[in-house]
RNA sequence: UGGGGAAUAGUGUAACGGUAGCACGACUGACUCUGGAUCAGUUAGUCCAGGUCCGAAUCCUGGUUCCCCAGCCA
């Protein structure tokens, strides 16, 4: 808590944590959880709520559950528990053994349940899922009582019992609290608290056919956690009345429900709903495809649980909604990689390039350095040859201005290695340039001259044969558009999937050190950008995809030049 | 048109009656063996209209706009 960081400006919510520790509200603890339904993979959205839950027990010395809410069968599979697990954990959060289930309760919950039916505050209905729906009325109109409102406690258990013994088919009839039918807020007009569902669950098997709801079985899971503050998205500020309901009906433990808005970023969705329909449609290659805001995307992707987690804390909690511009997530991974990540030099789209004054045969190991930003990753030898590749895009024959790249006459410095001068630009038969013929000088062996002279820029390069091939997978934003569901003539979000989203490029050059490069570990690529080892990568065939781009100052030209033009 | 929330630079957030600040982005410039990093600077804001007050983003009144709610989803 004393950290200058956190001491700086507390949010909303944690200000509320910290005056309650104060006023000894809870006993002076803090208790919060993070409560994902096992029906679907973590996002980054998912990742706010983790870092303000898991933070605030942190910071607070508090404590914080893991807690899997599989109050329905039918959506929930184990796969997704799995996920989530790994996710979590992947972010670097700990709930020791504090791993719960909302099934866990089911049998506390049953008999809460019974509590509320024998005060007279709960009925079994028999109203059809469509009944029930015009029995509630509209946003305008009142509801009205349901002819089983008035059933009596007898006849409510013995039908509950029976409902939970299995006699009834599913839908047939529910559990309702016994409210108000005219209550404005419709979260209060005799909410379902259980219906039949004859549904396996993943952990309790054919144990139950009824299921509470979420309104029903959220605040129960956490009145037995005994959570302190229980911290949800807002659009449960309207069942917050019904949370309080239940609890104080119950008189059991009860926190205190506090609500923030979910994340929205630019260029990409958030939505489950629509995270699966790009699954299920084959648009994305799964959850885990490095173009998807999912945690596991995000991995695959490169990210650092470092940047994801400084993200979350530099975009701040708050009750409206807003869309967070994806360059600050950019911004959040470069800050982190830069600090951490080997320089390593490769060549995206190779253009040969022949030194011919350089003996043939000859190599030199030259010495780079690992990591400018970190003296002890210390330095590394590259091989030097004869013929070596360069980044097509560093050469021009026709420079426009600004251009200070290699040109015909031009002299460049390759990084670590010499200075060198193009003198002639051997060209295939539709004039495209396929071979560079230069001049090295010797003398600026390492990369200075010794007369002092300088060069416009410094390029990158492997040598022709000492480097490895490679595939690179270059991502871009998932859509073309800031917010994907700004879509025109009946279209909707998918209409501005980015097209150029995937390039995969399989024939790139990388050093040799990067031979034994495994699955998962990250890199620059000098003067390109942040890329890692994909999972599918092996030792014999090296694939990367691209976190993210450099910073690119001459991109910005050239564009500005092209919008000129 | 019922109820519940919310509005601060382009974006995300501070300021809790006392100089509207920070970050991202954009744009300058310095430096550089990554057109990277770093450093310096510029840009730009209190939804609107009234009121209270020496003083209002903050308090009051009235508007405007946006979000959520009519699942046996969460």
């Amino acid at each position: 808590m004393n950290t200058n960081e956190s001491t700086t400006r507390l949010d909303f919510i944690r200000a509320i944590v910290a005056e309650d520790l104060k006023t000894n509200k809870w006993g002076g603890q803090a208790v919060t959880r993070f409560p994902p339904e096992p029906n679907g993979y973590l996002h980054i959205g998912h990742a706010k709520s983790i870092c303000l839950n898991f933070g605030i027990a942190g910071e607070f010395n508090g404590l914080c559950n893991l807690r899997f809410d599989d109050t329905n069968p039918i959506k929930e599979e184990q796969e997704y528990i799995n996920s989530i697990i790994e996710d979590v954990r992947w972010l670097g959060f700990d709930w020791q053994d504090r791993l719960f289930y909302a099934s866990d309760y089911f049998e506390q919950m049953y008999e809460y349940a019974v509590q509320l039916i024998q005060a007279g505050k709960a009925y079994v209905c028999d109203l059809t899922p469509e009944q029930i729906r015009e029995y509630r009325g509209t946003l305008t109109e009142p509801g009205k009582n349901c002819p089983y409102r008035s059933r009596s406690v007898e006849e409510n258990l013995d039908l509950f019992e029976r409902m939970r013994a299995g006699e009834f088919e599913a839908g047939l009839r529910v559990l309702r609290a016994k409210i108000d039918m005219a209550s404005p807020n419709l979260n209060m007009r005799d909410p379902v608290m259980y219906r039949i569902l004859h549904a396996e669950h993943h952990r309790t098997g054919d144990k139950w056919c009824v299921y509470p709801t979420y309104d029903w079985a959220h605040g129960l899971e956490d009145s037995i956690e005994r959570i302190t503050h229980s911290v949800c998205t807002l659009e449960f500020e309207n069942h917050r009345p019904l949370y309080d309901w239940f609890l104080d009906e119950l008189g059991v433990h009860h926190p205190q429900q506090i609500e923030f808005a979910r994340l929205n970023l630019s260029y990409t969705v958030m939505s489950k709903r629509k995270l699966q329909q790009l699954v299920q449609d084959g648009l994305v290659s799964g959850w885990d495809d490095p173009r998807m805001p999912t945690i596991c995307g995000l991995r695959g992707r490169g990210y650092t649980p470092e940047a994801i987690r400084k993200f979350c804390k530099r975009i701040g909690v708050n009750k409206f909604n807003s869309t967070v511009d994806i360059a600050l997530l950019e911004h959040c991974v470069r800050e982190d990689l830069n600090k951490t990540s080997p320089r390593v030099m490769a060549v995206l789209r190779p253009l040969k390039v022949v030194i011919e004054n350089y003996p043939e045969g000859q190599v030199e190991e030259l010495e780079a350095i690992n990591n400018p930003e970190d003296a002890s990753a210390g330095t590394r030898k590259v091989p030097f040859s004869r013929e070596l590749y360069i980044e097509r895009e560093d050469f021009m024959e026709e420079p426009p201005k600004k251009f200070y790249r290699l040109a015909p006459g031009r002299e460049v410095r390759l990084r670590y290695a010499y200075f060198i001068t193009c003198t002639e630009v051997v060209k295939d038969s539709n004039g495209e340039a396929v071979e560079l013929r230069c001049t090295y000088d010797p003398s600026t062996r390492g990369g200075d001259a010794p007369d002092g002279r300088k060069v416009k820029s410094t390029l990158h390069w492997v040598s022709a044969g000492h480097s490895l091939p490679a595939e690179v997978r270059l991502y871009e934003h998932l859509f073309s558009r800031e917010n994907p569901d700004d879509a025109g003539g009946g279209e909707d979000f998918k209409s501005n999937l980015n097209p150029n989203s995937l390039q995969i490029l399989s024939s790139c050059r990388v050093e040799p050190s990067l031979g034994q490069a495994k699955p998962g570990s990250r890199y620059q690529f000098e003067r390109l950008g942040y890329f890692c080892v994909a999972s599918e990568s092996c030792e014999g065939k090296l694939v990367f995809n691209r976190t993210v781009t450099l910073r690119d100052r001459w991109a910005k030209i050239q564009k500005a030049q092209q919008q000129i033009r």
